[in-house]
DNA sequence: TACGGCCAACTTTTT
DNA sequence: GTTGGCCGTA
């Protein structure tokens, strides 16, 4: 696209955002109003009418999905080579910067990146040396508390002697922590950002040349920066480059893990002589979609005040449909899914949100009995699984011996009769001897200090990783990642389980060489280390069979960012959606801003369902309608279903061609009417099939559960 | 060392 | 109701 093209096709506001004179931005983009198309366009525009080049530029995102889009479509539109310019998450821009000054950082050249799973065990290791108890002290709570300091930029050698017992406790674990990170090369997620914050704060030379290189600075989705990542930026921004930040403060979500949108605010008064401009105009949702999120989202204070609109129709009104239960409101939504597919969309526009990864299972056996394909959406990404992350530990530890987290995560794996008693031992020599766990295994090994069974095992143990370290020397990646699960056993282990798991598992193994061989034509220096690197920044996706047409499936927090035509938005119901742990003010405004973010992934159709009935840890409850729906205008609503007085399903309103509405045949009855059953009692119809004598209705009996009865024996009165 | 049974936990999760 | 983690026994 040239010059003239990419500015023609940007409204006025846009262009105003794209085509500004030199300085500090705030771009407040609402949902669906072009934000990546301005930051890109900006990129462009900027390259063209100032004096800089790519290398000048850096590009800030949170999600490796959106620096890929935001470098694919600057290759598009720039005719330029882009290798120079700095574009990709926050992380990964750390990461970089690590890596290039390793020992200025001081850290080691092979340092490796942990998840949050290996960050955990490491926590619950130094829990166990600390004596600390797991009912008193959950492992997560320290988890929790050390990202939590990491997230505001504090040490642990910076938390202030309070004279609280529990964060006196805490600091202690942060402090080993740190400890333990440092003597095995380890960097979490937190620790990169702070850990390249530190070193600017440091080494003003390095510093310099940073700032001296990133003319214009531009981060996405601002209103999710927190402290260390807003410190960052300013650091990099200094005196003379330009930070352009877009986000909507109506979309943050994150709050809950350390986003601080009062960022905002602090970017306008920090930077001096801001422009902010406001992008209102959407071009994604319908009219009715627009105006419904718009008074949900009002209710809301302290925003910076927003208002989208819209050029299209009005579209179709907002169906709301009231579900008796959680299996009514799966079937509603399943058979709307099903008449839309029989209208010719296709599976993958529509999507299906929750508040709560539980609440898919029912949906998820209501597409299984229509035989729908769908895709969920989250849950575990290819490299956190187990099998592909025993793989890795092997290389790890091959490529660093000290690196203890993966020592202790396979040296029993496949199984070596190494048992926990000969590995107590292990570490408390190690300890003692300040050694990593592989060094004290090879000198206990020399002063014979284990019985003979466990002397073999290890000294195998040993030996293996020795060997394997020499024999992948001269292979390529995959070559080399395919000897290492066949010489650790790993493949064979699990080639032994015949089951289903156990096939997807040496499936994925083979998944991860074919990663590998991919990754190859793209990297070249040190390959096993940036591989490592890779699989810790960016997990990959969840299911493999990405492909076929399905219907999408996500919680709301994760469908941020995403655009459908048809929507549902499942469980509207006050405790789920608001939920139960979030009924404080400030919170309550978070879970509207969800709702806000859900509603405004629809274009054409939005569906909100909720159910009078749901079944929560098994229990039976009788639910009210979320607060949202009420929020909402009657007049941009159509209801459905059983709406609620109070508790109970009282009037039904019907819908055409929904059969869940209509009379069933030679009965007299309707779904969704209250009846009389002699042994059962009191309950209400949800569902029939067949006809004439074949009849069976399916009734929930306020006191015996769902059934299904033959309706000429039944004998239901109303 | 491995499996089975028992108990408690249980919102969301870009990296 | 389901899952994960811990503990006790073959």
């Amino acid at each position: 696209m040239s010059h003239i093209e990419y500015l023609n096709a940007l409204n006025p506001k846009q262009r105003e955002a794209v085509a500004a004179a030199p300085g500090h931005q705030l771009v407040l983009a609402g949902a669906g109003s072009g934000k990546t198309r301005v930051l890109v366009s900006r990129i462009a525009w900027l390259l063209q009418h100032e004096p800089i080049t790519p290398a000048n530029i850096l590009a800030v995102t949170f999600t490796n999905k959106a620096a890929r889009e935001m470098r694919e479509r600057l290759g598009d539109i720039l005719q330029l080579p882009l290798h120079s310019m700095w574009v990709g998450t926050f992380h990964g821009l750390a990461h970089r910067l690590l890596r290039a000054h390793w020992q200025e950082a001081d850290l080691p050249q092979q340092f490796q990146i942990i998840d949050s799973e290996d960050q955990s065990r490491i926590i619950k290791r130094i829990h166990k040396a600390m004596g600390l108890d797991t009912e008193k002290w959950p492992p997560r709570q320290s988890q929790w508390f050390i990202n939590g300091k990491k997230d505001e930029g504090v040490r642990a050698g910076n938390i202030q002697d309070s004279g609280d017992y529990l964060v006196e406790k805490l600091t202690k674990v942060y402090r080993e922590y740190e400890r333990v990170c440092q003597q095995n090369g380890l960097v979490d997620f937190a620790e990169l950002l702070l850990r390249s914050h530190e070193l600017w704060l440091k080494d003003a030379t390095l510093l310099a040349h940073y700032q001296d290189r990133f003319k214009y600075i531009l981060v996405d989705e601002f209103q999710d920066t927190n402290s260390i990542q807003y410190a960052w930026l300013k650091m990099l921004a200094g005196k003379n480059a330009f930070l352009t930040a877009v986000g909507d403060d109506d979309q943050s979500i994150y709050g809950w893990r350390g986003a601080k949108i009062e960022n905002i605010h602090r970017f306008t008064r920090e930077f001096s002589n801001t422009t902010t401009v406001r992008l209102e105009q959407n071009y994604r949702s319908t009219k009715n979609i627009l105006s419904a999120a718009n008074s949900v989202i009002e209710n809301n204070c302290n925003r910076l005040g927003k208002e989208l609109w819209t050029e299209d129709k009005a579209g179709d009104l907002i169906t709301v449909y009231a579900a008796y239960n959680e299996v009514d409101e799966a079937k509603y939504i399943i058979d709307s899914v099903s008449e839309h597919l029989r209208n010719g969309v296709a599976r993958s526009e529509a999507a299906i949100l929750y508040r709560s990864n539980a609440q898919s299972r029912v949906l998820e056996e209501q597409l299984l009995l229509q035989g729908i394909p769908y895709r969920i959406y989250g849950g575990m990404k290819f490299f956190e699984r187990a099998e592909i992350k025993d793989a890795l530990a092997y290389l790890r530890l091959l490529m660093n011996r000290d690196n203890d987290i993966s020592f202790e995560r396979i040296v029993n794996t496949p199984a070596r009769s190494i048992g926990n008693v000969t590995l107590t031992k292990v570490r408390e020599y190690a300890r003692g001897e300040d050694s990593s766990l592989f060094a004290a295994t090879r000198q206990m090994l020399r002063n014979n200090s284990f019985s003979g069974r466990a002397t073999n095992a290890l000294s195998g143990f040993i030996q293996l990783m020795e060997d394997v370290a020499e024999e992948i020397a001269d292979l390529t990646l995959p070559e080399a990642i395919a000897h290492v699960l066949h010489r650790s056993g790993l493949r064979e282990f699990f080639n032994n389980d015949k089951s289903e798991k156990g096939k997807a598992r040496v499936e994925n193994l083979n998944e991860l060489i074919s990663a590998a061989r991919q990754f190859e034509v793209e990297e070249n220096d040190d390959l096993v280390t940036a591989f490592l690197s890779h699989a810790a920044l960016e997990a990959g996706e969840g299911q493999a069979d990405a492909s076929e047409d399905s219907v999408q499936l996500m919680t709301l927090h994760s469908a941020k960012g995403l655009e459908f035509p048809i929507v549902f938005i499942a469980g509207m119901e006050a405790g789920l959606f608001p939920h139960q742990m979030s009924l404080d003010e400030e919170k309550l405004e978070e879970e509207r801003r969800l709702c806000y973010v859900g509603m405004t992934r629809a274009r054409q159709k939005l569906y909100l369902t909720y159910a009078n009935s749901r079944r929560v840890y098994g229990i039976e409850n009788y639910r009210q309608p979320s607060r949202f729906l009420r929020e909402i205008p009657k007049e941009l609503i159509e209801s459905y279903g059983a709406v609620t007085q109070i508790t109970r399903p009282t009037t039904f309103v019907e819908k055409p061609s929904y059969n869940v509405a209509s009379e069933i045949a030679d009965t007299g009855l309707k779904v969704g009417q209250q009846v009389q059953h002699k042994k059962f009692g009191e309950g209400v119809i949800l569902n029939y099939e067949g006809s004439g004598s074949h009849t069976r209705i399916q009734v929930q009996f306020a006191r015996h559960g769902t059934k299904w009865l033959v309706a000429a024996y039944a004998n239901l009165s109303a």
